[in-house]
DNA sequence: CCCCGTCGTTCCATAAACGGAACGTTTCGT
DNA sequence: ACGAAACGTTCCGTTTATGGAACGACGGGG
């Protein structure tokens, strides 16, 4: 499905499958010590569909998700998020280790420009490029901790804890990490619109 | 702006219906200069579909939305965010000065220093000054819209939409608001630690 | 022991979300 | 000016998510 040329950052937003979305619903549930057929009840859906959609075996609509979510009072984040201490899995340290992480904090819309803040982690040796976005698009970066280069492919600059690196990101850049500390950083990509 | 000890980002999920879902879904797709019909073909779903769920008259499935929101980039919570302006979540840190409202986004903890990261709101003809922090602490103020004039008392700079400004904020600093329009702006403030 | 209420799953007819095709419109390049 | 291509919307047959009902399993009370 994703097998297109289109290159992002990894989107730590714990994205999942069906049967992860499941799972997850059913701890909420359990943990209120609520039956499927009483949440079922309340929530006003029914117990087919809820039972289905615990065990991963149906696709459910959104508003399904949001009359079930609304009854345990929980955002519809929470079914997305990852519960601390299973962020990430022991026995996959690879994938984790060598992925730029970007999680979405903030979108910004006005009449003739979006903004999109991200905060992002650059693992320690992390090396990326991007392809060009469309023009106009701008990407502005303030480091938290570590140090990286980033920029325009070919006038890398240098940027460490406080500094703040801009560029217009229709050519093609990328960012490396230097020395052995994790980056922190805050992204904001601006996109004008005609 | 007290810091408080929470780390918590204060992600809007707020109940929005299905024609809120649709505008910011168009919203995502016209700023990366997609059209519909392309879009639809790249993630793997009928134009039809794709079309309706823009419009915010159809009940889209758990799976299209992640193949939507997939080849968009995003998470799926870009979906369910707030326009700027709107009030944000109950119990999330917001803090009210005279006029100016600031959120706070995320805490860095590192061993040396504290980052807070604040999304900021400055209503139009709002001036504010605030007293000296202690010794080290700067401020990081990112413009997303408006026009405002920032910094050390005496030495104001003027920023715009995608300008940066930063000063030391150990001595009296403040903000003027330029022109009729709100300035929303992300602001970094780094606390150094002996 | 039996009854009865509740549990979660499965079956089923209905409603609706889906993708493909056709449509009218706009935007190009020739 | 014309034709071709792409745009977004609408129509339509197929697929499938849905809620109600029926099902077997379990457990507590009379």
């Amino acid at each position: 499905m994703d097998s297109s040329a289109t290159n992002r950052p990894a989107m730590d937003d714990g994205t999942a499958d069906l049967a992860d979305v499941g799972r997850r619903l059913r701890a909420l549930r359990e943990e209120r010590g609520l039956s499927l057929s009483e949440l079922a009840r309340r929530a006003g859906v029914g117990k087919a569909t809820l039972s289905g959609l615990e065990a991963g075996t149906r696709n459910p609509t959104l508003e399904t998700l949001w009359a079930v979510t609304g009854e345990l009072g929980v955002p519809l984040t929470a079914l997305f998020t990852r519960p601390p201490g299973q962020s990430t899995e022991p026995d996959s340290p690879v994938f984790h280790g060598e992925s730029v992480e970007a999680t979405l904090l903030r979108v910004f819309d006005d009449e003739t420009v979006t903004y999109e803040l991200y905060q992002v982690r650059f693992p320690a040796g992390t090396a990326q490029t991007s392809p060009p976005h469309p023009p106009g698009v701008t990407e502005h970066l303030t480091v938290f901790a570590g140090t990286l280069l980033a920029g325009p492919i070919g006038s890398l600059r240098e940027a460490g804890p406080g500094d703040y690196v801009t560029w217009r990101s229709d050519v093609p850049h990328g960012y490396r990490v230097i020395g052995g500390q994790d980056v922190h950083a805050s992204l904001l990509l601006r996109y004008p619109r005609r």
